[in-house]
DNA sequence: AATAATTAATTAAACGTTTGTTTAATTCAA
DNA sequence: TTGAATTAAACAAACGTTTAATTAATTATT
């Protein structure tokens, strides 16, 4: 029955983004998805390959749908940004906790070769803006803006908002009980924000006065 | 001697920056400190005090500088959110491995009361900040943007680029040895972008060709 | 179709480490 | 001589992992 097996890896994404790594004992994790201790050493060999395997299958499944726009040949290169953002933050907001598990790794930078992995599996998405990007730029669509950094400021202002909840709140002045992400008047003031910051900082003119 | 316990906590910035708090053991720390095991709870009562001590001292430490920025009436909105931006880069520049400590607490979410103290302590600068933005959109001299994600788009930007150097050096297609945050250029450039970014979101007309 | 043989799944218990912390003795300084 | 600083050793608890036994499911054989 695989389905335990998948059972196990849905309940140590919860953990995992909720305690981190080391924070989640195996014994915690068996409870919680109510199997015994040795299931998860003998599905996964280990603590470390099962959080490998959460951190490949999830990356897989998501992986191309920016490429997919950025080779869209219909669409202008705001229109791509936009649609990108829109694609961004859907996909972030959805499998949030899941996010902030490989950013946690990530930032941590312990397990040399996993980290190593999570960077590789999310670099394409940062390829395919970087794509865009340049090319609105090459058709003058675009000013020659700092086009890594610009990608930064994407990707950060998405991370800034999700990667901790409780910074959130204080931003947001708001109660310890709200959950932001879970809004969908919150996830469009996001992509309002992040598409408004991109037009003014990409095209070449912007006249809203206001 | 005060002076081992300000060797502690060098030290202990220095593990806890690279292994994570649950990676760093107090013997690890107590070997590379130099110093008997016994000595951290001696002088700090337990690892998380310890925890607690370093943050407080370093948030304590670098406070309120942005306020007088904020509350310096010579300047003009876009002047200060220039020198406001100055001033955090270079602060996480220079500190960027007590940040990825308290942003990696801040993220795992675990010591409740802890990772309140530290949003805490991180939250006056956002509000220095925000009270700039509003200053400048009640003036007119901004649009009206949305103060909050602005912020989060400040931070996370930085953060984006600071927090994991692997995907960094990807971002900025460099080696493996290469370290931005001890290069002047990296930082300038840092600076450059942010500060267009900002005048290119904020200011009511931006006639920047090129 | 029923039974035997074989493999897979599951369990409770134990393994050896490592963890943070404490103790009790000793050294050092005032 | 008193109190602080420092030490080596030990503590119990928690950790990831393994073992060995048992149950369930699958396959092969009659």
């Amino acid at each position: 029955m695989t389905d335990k097996k998948e059972h196990i890896i849905d309940i140590a994404i919860e953990l995992f983004a909720t305690k981190g790594f080391e924070g989640t004992s195996i014994r915690d994790l068996a409870a919680a998805a109510d199997v015994n201790v040795a299931m998860v050493n003998y599905y996964f060999g280990s603590k470390e390959k099962l959080f490998e395997e959460l951190v490949q299958r999830k990356a897989a499944s998501s992986r191309n749908l920016l490429t997919e726009i950025a080779n869209d040949s219909s669409l202008t290169a705001i229109e791509k940004i936009d649609k990108v953002i829109e694609l961004y933050v859907e996909k972030i907001f959805t499998n949030r906790k899941f996010h902030r598990v490989i950013h946690q790794e990530l930032i941590t930078n312990q397990r040399e070769t996993l980290t190593r992995n999570i960077a590789d599996s999310m670099f394409p998405n940062a390829l395919s803006m970087k794509t865009i990007v340049e090319e609105g730029i090459r058709n003058k669509e675009f000013k020659n803006v700092d086009v890594q950094l610009t990608i930064a400021s994407i990707l950060g202002t998405i991370n800034q908002i999700l990667l901790s909840k409780t910074f959130c709140l204080r931003l947001l002045d708001k109660q310890e009980d709200y959950v932001p992400y879970e809004d969908p008047k919150f996830k469009k003031r996001v992509n309002d924000h992040l598409k408004e910051l991109m037009r003014d900082h990409l095209l070449k003119i912007t006249n809203n006065p206001q």
